[in-house]
Order: structure tokens, then sequence, then C-alpha cells
DNA sequence: AATCTGAGTGAACGGTGTTTACTTTTTGAA
DNA sequence: TTCAAAAAGTAAACACCGTTCACTCAGATT
């Protein structure tokens, strides 16, 4: 039904739509967030009726599904960058805690909604094989992948398991950004307000996590 | 107005509704989050109108507020227990982990929302010296005083600041619990879905923080 | 006994996401 | 070129939401 890349003028108009619905509410979340986009407002903004977006997008979630995705996508991009890069793998990791959390804090409401689906209540649900196939999952199988050079270099421990390692990597930044988001003053809060710029802090606990996993000296 | 304890009929009538409030809210909150909780919901439940709760709460998000406060209460005693305790260093930073994450992760509604306040889009606001007598401020001078015993004992890094360790520990813990919370397989989710329990993965996690502080051997 | 205070209420206000029935425009074929 | 079918767009309604306001009424105070 919609083709792409768009090529019949019908295609190329819906696609106009399309985009111009996303980048408006692409700009209404980045400083609102997913509850301050209202799809009447939206609609609004656009000289559009609200119902005419639901011809476009099946609900406000699958909206703002796509915003998320995108936004990983990004995050996605630069931390392949910097681990296909050719340089030690300490810098490298590094460099991938500062970049995580530096997008992280520079688009906070991107970052915390896309974590913030729904909460699972019990315990362990079955496996969702697609995740591998998200933004996130390949951001996260690119991380593994630079571990397991740091295993394979001799540069971390070699009883490591790669993806456990990436994992407890991946979780550190996460909480890092997440703090920087939602505990506004975070690092340098009541009382001792620790005199260090929040990117000092961030390359800080950097080097803690990669100290965690390197070889004892 | 209200005076605690209640001491006159009138006084313990209306702290009985008021307990009422807070309980039917809580069981709620628990099991369908802050957005599931509904106003007009909660009041049916317990044979109220609407309007009566706000003779009790003047909004819903103060409500919430106090459940989301006595939540984290009970994570400060659990830590505090802890940390008070005459065993080694390693053992009660290890056991300070495992059940932070664990009681976030045995309660993930009300620990996702007692860090999901409003995000501040600019950069680092002025300080709110009121923090440090919130339970979230409270529990971090607990964890401080933890890790500069470690630095004192001689177990840490005798460089370490201890309050910057203990809010890079902090948002470690966050990371995973966070995780646990809105990634609903971690971490045994595709494709190499480890083979390892999440309680143990929070040890090995934990192990990992443990390691970034401790002295090289 | 009269008054006053405060608990509780019903109805409304302004907002939300979404659906339904409808009109208008565009498309593609006879 | 005409005409039916498909698609784009809309207005109005549905079912919610948090919150406020004017009001009643029971219980305590004077």
């Amino acid at each position: 039904m919609t083709a792409f890349p768009p090529n019949s003028p019908a295609e190329r108009r819906r696609h106009k739509v399309r985009s111009l619905i996303l980048s408006a509410a692409e700009s209404v979340f980045a400083s609102d967030g997913a509850e301050g986009l209202s799809i009447r407002r939206l609609a609004e903004k656009i000289d559009y009726s609200p119902s005419a977006i639901y011809k476009y997008f099946g609900s406000k979630d699958e909206l703002v599904f796509e915003l998320k995705e995108a936004f990983f996508e990004k995050i996605l991009e630069k931390i392949d960058y910097i681990v296909d890069q050719n340089t030690p793998y300490h810098l490298r990791a590094r460099g991938c805690v500062a970049t995580y959390v530096g997008i992280a804090v520079d688009k906070p409401h991107h970052y915390a909604a896309a974590f913030a689906g729904q909460i699972s209540d019990p315990g362990p649900t079955e496996d969702d094989p697609g995740f591998v196939e998200t933004k996130k999952g390949l951001a996260f199988s690119v991380l593994k992948k630079m571990v397991q050079e740091g295993i394979d270099d001799g540069h971390l421990r070699p009883e490591l398991n790669a993806s456990l390692a990436a994992k407890s990597i991946w979780a550190s930044c996460h909480g890092l950004a997440m703090m920087r988001i939602h505990v506004p003053t975070f690092p340098a809060f009541s009382p001792d307000k620790v005199v260090m710029a929040p990117e000092d802090f961030t390359a800080f606990h950097a080097d803690l996590v990669v100290r965690g996993l390197e070889l004892d000296s």
C-alpha cells in the first residue's frame, strides 16, 4: 500500500504528510515528552484534524514509537562508529560511555521514553526473539563485540563472558543516564555538591566501569 | 489542623479515611502504576466521591508522592540495616546491591515512579538543598558512609572520593534496576539468552562494581 | 438551641486518545 | 471523458481523565 521509496504522486504526497506529522511531533516530544504531546494540539499545529493523524498512525503510541526508534538509531550509529575505530580498547570503551550518556542527556525525553514501555509485573516472561533486531538490540550487539575484542586482546579478564559483561556495562551507563535525567543536580547534589562537571563525572564513572573488567595488575 | 498522633475522635476519623485512601491507592499503584491509578476509580473502590479525595490530598501527584516516599523509606531501612552490620566491606557492598535491586524489581512501579519526576530540559539547575532530607538523599548518605569505611579500612583505593564513588555505585545499581524493570527479559534476552538467573547476574554486576573501586592487587 | 465548621457530594470544566459516520478529493479504468 | 471506487480528511461523539465549585448535611462548639 505504501511503498518506500515512494514513486507515484499519491505515495509522495502521503509520505510528505506523514513526515510533516512526524517532524511536528518530534519537536513537541523533544521539549515536552510523550505526556506533553497531545494528538489534538499536534493536529492543530499542522492544520489537520485529529482524526487525520489516525490515517497515518494507528495510535499515539505507534507514533511515539517511531520517534523513539529513530532516536535510538542515532545512538546506535554513534556507538558503532566509535567501536569500529582502530584505537585501543580502553579509549573506545570510555568513548562509548561518554557518547551514550551524552546523547541521553541531550534528548532526555527521548531516552527516558525509549525505556519506559509497559512494566512487566511478574517474573521473567518468555524471551522476545525480535529484540535482537531492535535498535536497542543492535546497539547491544555492537557493545558486546567491543568487549569481546577487549577480552581477545588481553586487556580484559579472559574468564569474562562478553555478553554478560556488556550487559553490565550497559546497565551502568543506563543508570548514569537516567540519574542525570531524573535527578536534576546529579552528580552535584547536596550536601557535598562535588565540584566536578557532569562530563568529568561521566568519565569517572566510565573509569570505574572499565576497571571492573580489567586484568588485575 | 490535623495532629499526629490523632487524639480527638474527629482526628481519628479523618486519619482513618486518609489511610483508607492511601491503602486502596497503594494496591492499585503497585499493580498498575501511576497511570493506571485513577482518582475516579479509586473513589469508587472506597465508596467515596472523587471530590472527597481532594479533601485529603491536594492532587493526585501529592497522593502518589506519599506512596513513593513510603516505598523509598523501606529501601532506606534495608540498606541502612546492611551497612550497619559488622561484616567485611565487600560483603556489605554486595548485599546492598542485591537488596536495592531486589526491592526495585519487587515493586517496579514504585521504583520507576520514584525517579520519574519531571525532566529538567536545560543544563544543570541550581542545587536543591532539601534533597539531603529526602528518603533518596538519606539512602545515598548511608551508601556514602559505607564507601568511606571501605576506603578507611584499606579495602578501596585511598585516592577515591567517597561521595563520587557512592554516586557511581548508585548509578550502576539504578541502571540494573531499571533494566530489569523496563527490559522484560534482562539479562537473558536474545540472541544469547545467557543461562543465568537474574539474581546471579545481579551478583555479577555487583562484583564488577566493587572491583572498580578496589585496590589494584 | 443556634451557629459554625468541615466532611462529603453532584455537576460541571477543560482536557485526553480514539472511533464512527460522513464529505470531499483523487485515482484509474471503461 | 465520464464514472465508480479508493483514499484523504473531517466533525461529532464516546469514554475516559484530573480538578473545581457550589452545595448539603451531620457533628462539634458556644
